[in-house]
DNA sequence: CCTACCGATCGGTAGG
DNA sequence: CCTACCGATCGGTAGG
């Protein structure tokens, strides 16, 4: 192996974290070894623990990083005086940017964080579980203000996740179209559907 | 452990698929050993070998009779009379059932192909691209004859297929809902969004 | 269907 | 940052 870690003081760890990001990605967590991290970073695998607690933690500190960027969104959008539909709008935008600029993380924390250990595991839970929340009461705040159709708000929220978490399935197709074309397209289809108007 | 195979002839190898599809589901395939399997199953690890050929034979079976039940649904739906928008509806009616009726297996085909090896994997992968191309085709028809918006027919059918795909996240929760009435606000939103028409 | 076992691989530590 | 190593666990086989 050629490579070396990054001989700059203290981005040690943000460069290993940055590439177990990558592998966990990849083959998942529990088939990404340790001996298979520090190949790819062309060293063996005990030296990796001068930088890091355990393997674990780095999968901790992937996921809560996420989590707390999302939520973080949630805050800023939600201050603003816009309408309902702006704001999912705006949440909506927000996720696809963050699907592709920091796709390996996002798809990590979308599918190991079942591989957390407690207490992290039901830290990492609760928190989804308050952001689900809000979101389902600004839906419901929607359709109060008949913005929105009457609905479930719950399975319209789900929705909305599941599409945009979608991404990570085709964020590599070879398509042809910008970041911003396909987020006017994913708004529109989601608020407004498929289905041309009469 | 006190369970025991069922005894009745054949369906033995029927009863380890069922209970590899849960176990893999629960925890991933890689995270599942043979010897969990077989004391869920009440018999020695070795046992089973009687009756399969490796763990990776499993993972194979569900994956491509999962495939192969897609495949043949497009094919009933392809070849009636009906309008595009009725056909799309027929076929995301499929998902929502073939999801709920056979959560495990789905859930796995979806999360673990990743797992299977040379040449099941790349016949996988075809398969699932040709079932793409197909629905993308679809669409490409509905916008021709101007029952769907002008758009990019690949962000369309993927948005589709995240969003229908999204349901094994929340398969569980506590909704009120019957499985129709989870169908109809699907459908509704998927083609004809969720705001409300002036 | 079981006991006994193989070779491989794993996360992590000791000690330098 | 490395060598050397530990105890645990894995998929699978031999032989009955």
């Amino acid at each position: 192996m050629a490579k070396i870690l990054a001989q700059k003081g203290s981005d040690k760890k943000a460069t290993i974290s940055r590439k177990a990001a990558s592998l966990f990605r990849k083959h998942g967590f529990a088939q990404t070894s340790m001996r298979s991290l520090g190949e790819h970073l062309g060293v063996e695998a005990s030296s990796l623990y001068n930088h890091i607690g355990s393997k674990n933690e780095l999968l901790q500190n992937i996921c809560f990083k996420v989590a707390n960027d999302f939520m973080k969104a949630w805050e800023s959008v939600d201050q603003l005086p816009d309408s309902i539909i702006k704001k999912l709008e705006k949440l909506i935008r927000f996720h696809i940017h963050k699907m592709l600029t920091d796709y390996d993380e996002v798809y990590v924390s979308n599918h190991e964080w079942k591989q957390l250990q407690e207490p992290y595991l039901s830290n990492f839970l609760h928190q989804r579980r308050l952001y689900e929340k809000r979101l389902i009461e600004l839906v419901g705040m929607g359709i109060q203000t008949k913005e929105l159709k009457k609905m479930d708000a719950g399975v319209a929220v789900f929705t909305i996740l599941s599409a945009v978490r979608g991404l990570e399935l085709w964020h590599s197709t070879k398509n042809q179209l910008t970041t911003n074309q396909l987020a006017d397209q994913l708004v529109d289809q989601l608020l407004f559907g498929l289905v041309k108007k009469q």
